[in-house]
This record gives C-alpha cells, sequence and structure tokens, in this order.
DNA sequence: AGCCGGATTGCGATCGTTTTCATAGGGAGT
DNA sequence: ACTCCCTATGAAAACGATCGCAATCCGGCT
C-alpha cells in the first residue's frame, strides 16, 4: 500500500486485525459482528480514511447506487420556470442525503428519447425519478416497459395502475383557494388555469369547479387558460375581464401565472385586493413574496415531494415492501395581501 | 445465461467466436484486431443487446466514468437565474454525448462544501467542473487541493495559475457593446455592472472603461450596481438617471438587469432607443426576444463554454495532453431594436 | 470430561471487465 | 528452407468489494 493509493477494504481489516469479511459486516452494519471486531475496524476506517469503493461493491452487489432523474419538458419551460430549478435542487439533496448519485438526463427529442431509453436499459442506475407531466409524452411509454423501479411526479398521462407516484394535491388545494375567496364574500370568481394537457392543471380546475358547484359547461364561461407563463397568465385575466366584466375574485393556478395576472388587473384599474382578491398556486416564494401585493397562495412543497419520492424509491430499489403505491401530500393556504 | 440476465462480454465472445480478450479490445477500438474479428463482435453485440457493465470496467480501469458539476451559489439566484437552468442542461447534454454520468451538486452551505469534499475525495468521480464565480468562495480553496482534474467555468477569484478554465471573452464583449452604442453617436454612456464580487461582472466593467477610455475615478460617476437580478438593474437604472440626467445610452451588464433597465426607462418616460439606447449582455433569448423593445444584446455561447469544457476536462481524466490551460470564448453582439 | 449449540469469524468464490504476457500464424528476407 | 519479426489471439491475473459456507470459540449441560 504506497502512500498514495486509496487503501482498500483489505487494508483496514488488517490494521483492524479481523479479515476482509468482518470488516466488510462492520461497513454493512450486520449484527453478527463482536463490539470489539465493530470498534477495532471502525477505528481503523476512520485512522485510514477509508471509503468504500463504489465500483467494486456495485459489481457484487449488482447495485449501481445511482439513480436516474428523467425531465421531460419543452425547451423553453426548462428556462423560464423557477420550479425546475427547485426540483432539481431538491433532487439533488434528497439523494445526496441517502447517499445516492444522481444521473440528470433533460428529455425532450425523440433523440433524447432514445438515449434515455439506451441508458435506462444498460443497467447503468437503479432506478429512476420521472417529471414528465405532458399528455402523451413519449418519455413515460418508454419508461414504463423498463423493467426498472420508477417513481412520477404527479399523475402522468395515462392509466395509472401499478404506477409509482407522488402527487400533490392540487384538487384540494384548489377548493381551499375557492373556499378561502368564497369566505370573504366574493361572488363572482373566476379562474385561470394551467395548460389543460397537464393534469395538474386539470385537477386544480376540478377544485375550483366543485368548490364553485357548476359543471362543465358553467365552468368555460368563467375560465381562461393561461398556459403556466406570465405572459400567457397576463392574458388569460384580460380575457376574463372582457368576459366577466363584474368579477370580484380569480384564482390563478400558479404564481408565475399570477404575476401576469396582477399586472393585467393593475392596467385595468382594479385594486387588489379592494376590487379584486387573488389566490396564486405554488406558493413560489421569489415570485409569491414579491408582487404588487404579495400574494395569498396554496403552497406545494416540492422539497418534500422530492424527499418522499426518493424515499419510495430506495425502498422500491431495496424491493422492501411499500404499503402504497401512490402517496397525495397536503397543500395548505399561505395568506398574504391579495386574499 | 438465462432469458433475463443482461449478456456479458463472455457471451459475446463465445458468440462472435472469439475470446473475451478480443472481444473487449473491439469494445475499446484497439488496432491489433483483424477485420473479422471486428465485424463478427461487433454483430454479436448489437444482436445481443450488449452493454458493457460499467462497474466491472471502472473496477479495472479505475475510472468511474462519472464526473461531477458543481455549482456554488447563494440560494436564490439558482431560482431566479434562467442562467442556471441552462448550464445544467447544457452540462448534461455535453456530458451525455460523450457517455459520461453526470453527478449534480448544489453547494451552498459549509455542510454542502464537506459533503461535497468528502465525495470528491472518495475518488467516486473521475473530475468535476466547477460553476463558482463568487469572491472567497470556499468551494473553490476545497477542491484546488484535491487530486483531481477540474475545470473552471470563467475565472474562480484567486490567484489562477495551474487552473484550467474555459471563459467568455466578458471584456472584449464590453467593448463591442460600449462601441457599438459610440458608433450610434450617443455621447453619454453609462453602464449597469453585476455585482462586483464576480469576475465576469469586473471584467464587463473593464471593457466598459477601457472602451470609454476613462479610469477608476471616471467611471464611479457613470455606473451603478444591479448585482444581477431583475430588481437591481430596475434601480441601478433610477440610480443613474439621476446621477447623470443627460444619458442617452446604456450598457447593461446582462439581460436580466436590462429587462430591469427597461422598466426604470419606461416609468421615467424614455423612448428606447430614440431617447436612451440599451445593450445588454448574455443574449438570453428568452428574455432578450420579449422585452419591449426587444433587447441588444452581447451573445456568450454558454452551451458552447459547457462543451469545451467537458472536452477539456476529459482530455485531462485521459491525461492528454491539453495545449492551453485556459480557453477563451469570443462574443459576439446581437442587434435587435433597443440599440 | 464430553458434547451441544449459538455466536463470531475467515476462507475463497464471485461479479464482468481490462490488460499483460506468451504463443501461434504467416509473410519477407537471406 | 530457415530465421526473424510483426500481427492477431487467448489464458489468466488483476481490480475491490460481498456473501455462502465451514471452522472456531465459548459457556452451559449432562
Amino acid at each position: 500500500m504506497s502512500i498514495h493509493a486509496r487503501p482498500t477494504l483489505e487494508d483496514v481489516a488488517a490494521r483492524a486485525g479481523v479479515s476482509r469479511a468482518t470488516a466488510s459486516r462492520v461497513l454493512n452494519s450486520s449484527p453478527r459482528v463482536s463490539p470489539e471486531a465493530l470498534e477495532a475496524v471502525t477505528a481503523a476506517v476512520s485512522e485510514l480514511g477509508y471509503q468504500p469503493n463504489r465500483a467494486a461493491r456495485a459489481l457484487v452487489t449488482r447495485r449501481t447506487g445511482a439513480v436516474a432523474v428523467l425531465f421531460s419538458e419543452p425547451e423553453p419551460k426548462i428556462f423560464d420556470d423557477p420550479h425546475f430549478a427547485r426540483l432539481i435542487r431538491a433532487g439533488a439533496r434528497a439523494l445526496a442525503d441517502v447517499d445516492v448519485q444522481m444521473v440528470l438526463m433533460l428529455v425532450h427529442s425523440p433523440d433524447d428519447q432514445a438515449r434515455a431509453h439506451r441508458f435506462l436499459a444498460g443497467g447503468h442506475v437503479d432506478g429512476a425519478l420521472v417529471f414528465a407531466p405532458h399528455q402523451n409524452d413519449q418519455l413515460v411509454s418508454v419508461v414504463k416497459k423498463l423493467p426498472l423501479p420508477v417513481v412520477y411526479a404527479g399523475k402522468p398521462w395515462g392509466p395509472l395502475r401499478g404506477l409509482h407516484l407522488v402527487d400533490n394535491d392540487n384538487e384540494g388545494g384548489a377548493v381551499l383557494a375557492t373556499e378561502h375567496l368564497k369566505s370573504l364574500g366574493r361572488k363572482k370568481i373566476v379562474h385561470v388555469t394551467g395548460p389543460l394537457d397537464e393534469l395538474s392543471a386539470i385537477d386544480r380546475l376540478s377544485g375550483f369547479k366543485s368548490a364553485m358547484g357548476i359543471d362543465d359547461k358553467a365552468s368555460t364561461k368563467l375560465t381562461a387558460n393561461g398556459g403556466f407563463t406570465t405572459q400567457g397568465g397576463r392574458k388569460a385575466m384580460a380575457e376574463l375581464l372582457g368576459k366577466v366584466p363584474d368579477l370580484d375574485a380569480v384564482f390563478v393556478a400558479s404564481d408565475l401565472m399570477a404575476a401576469g395576472a396582477l399586472e393585467a388587473l393593475h392596467e385595468a384599474g382594479k385594486r387588489v385586493p379592494e376590487d379584486v382578491a387573488v389566490v396564486g398556486f405554488d406558493d413560489h416564494v421569489a415570485i409569491a413574496e414579491h408582487t404588487e401585493p404579495p400574494l395569498t397562495s396554496v403552497r406545494q412543497d416540492s422539497d418534500q415531494q422530492v424527499k418522499h419520492m426518493v424515499a419510495h424509491l430506495m425502498k422500491l430499489v431495496r424491493e422492501e415492501p411499500v404499503k402504497t403505491k401512490r402517496e397525495m401530500l397536503p397543500t395548505i393556504l399561505v395568506r398574504r395581501e391579495s386574499a
């Protein structure tokens, strides 16, 4: 063992005066080790600054200690939407916490899909976290038929049976928002939706409808699509001001759109919240706290969501039993000044 | 070999009627293989859908086939600045292209630094790409003393000797922008800087000063710090309008700030570009094309930058000779309507 | 004293590659 | 025909961990 070579388990064992096997058992916290052995090995490990060789371990355990994180999202969104950065960050954190490598793949083109498929099928990772909210996402169909543990963020489009996922309670959050507006005494409440090829947007719309006690036909008169972008939110709000001149409250399905909606309201000379009360969704602090006025919003905790996804995935990877295939995370209303 | 087990090199060799060694040589494109062997093995590989086992390879080559991508940035920025998403995306793409796994680490707290240090020292990756623009970044000092190939994005703070980096020509770009404004006949040109603990911001300021032919003292009268945020850009612009009432052009050190600056100019009743010409920096399309009016900006190609960083790093990893330790990427001016 | 059984331990095989070294094969040169 | 050399190949030894199996130790019983 030269000075510069990293110590191996063999070195640790020698130093601790035990065999490789025993040292290994200590590292994997097996119960079948004597207290003395445990202590000796632990000491040796820290004295030598030993770190297990991932490759060697992976070779024999047939686990890579890495998971793929797949984002399927059209180009422009990734750049604009701060939600992504947040999710990526949460993923990096949560995976690092369990000492698993995160392999990030951004999948857009069919080329990317092919690459992702090859990579996943190649057994380079133990599992995958998939963020693919859109309708007919090819990535989902590709991933589905792979013999690989997968946990989805939110509901992917298509049949859900057999899929593992962690979703936010979009519908419940929308009900919360709408009820809040009603409780303020608002009579004419409208809704700016997200793109209706995303189930989160659809669920928020359902929540709105059910809290309002209206059906599809009635709801088209009270809603407009803002596409989850600031510009879209602005336009949708303007549209609604035209369709429903006497509106006095609006539930906007994302904070990004709400920022746009506020601009449109200001331009139309409406005061918030006096004339029109506004509730957003996401509780994206960087946005919600800096709008004029600060935005009341439904909080969905992405950090928690990702953390749960990771925990769930790791169970699947270790083939531990999971109680539920689908987890639903609660949402809460955060009051600021806009409603 | 059961149906479900992935084929090994042994299987490929058997099918091709050669030995493991020869098959391996084909996979690593060694020159010492006969054309027939090459063909037979290639065929066998594709028939079996063989994919080499990374762990086994890593074990013997002592290379992991993974590199770390480290971002050191205070929390809020990561969420707001679209530049990050772009860099991450470019990194994912460029690394996937060379079939290397990207391990993303976002490093903020001292805790994160410790974790990163442990991880990097643990030999879990072959090298690292480091994005750490700020002064006195602990991450840089940690990374520096590791015996690990590292390529920096832009100049890290501190002594540069021995460091490998790929930088954009910030100074040149700033000169380009300023000269352009001069060539439009503008007489009173001011500059909104980025945070002066980032060398990119400093370099852009130097470019401005040298194109204007002014010294430090003169420059403080003509500049204000916008901190690379939209809000900051707005405030800085307002400040400059106060300090230099007769200004007729402004070079803003980032598009994000330029968006803020435009708002401030509109509020002050200035027309762009008639009263005040504006040039941004980054050519961040999602911003520059949607401002009012569309923004003339200096393009720095982040995709290229990252691609070069990856190429450079891979050379270091393979211990190939590199001609220059430092690469400088050119910038160009993209004209739109603001100047 | 002899035997039994549970708790610890170590031996050695194993994972799937790369790589060194020795060998076989086959012109070319004498 | 014999050597010489160069090319293509294969046998086998790594790489550093995990884990099944057998061996050892020890106290407690008979």
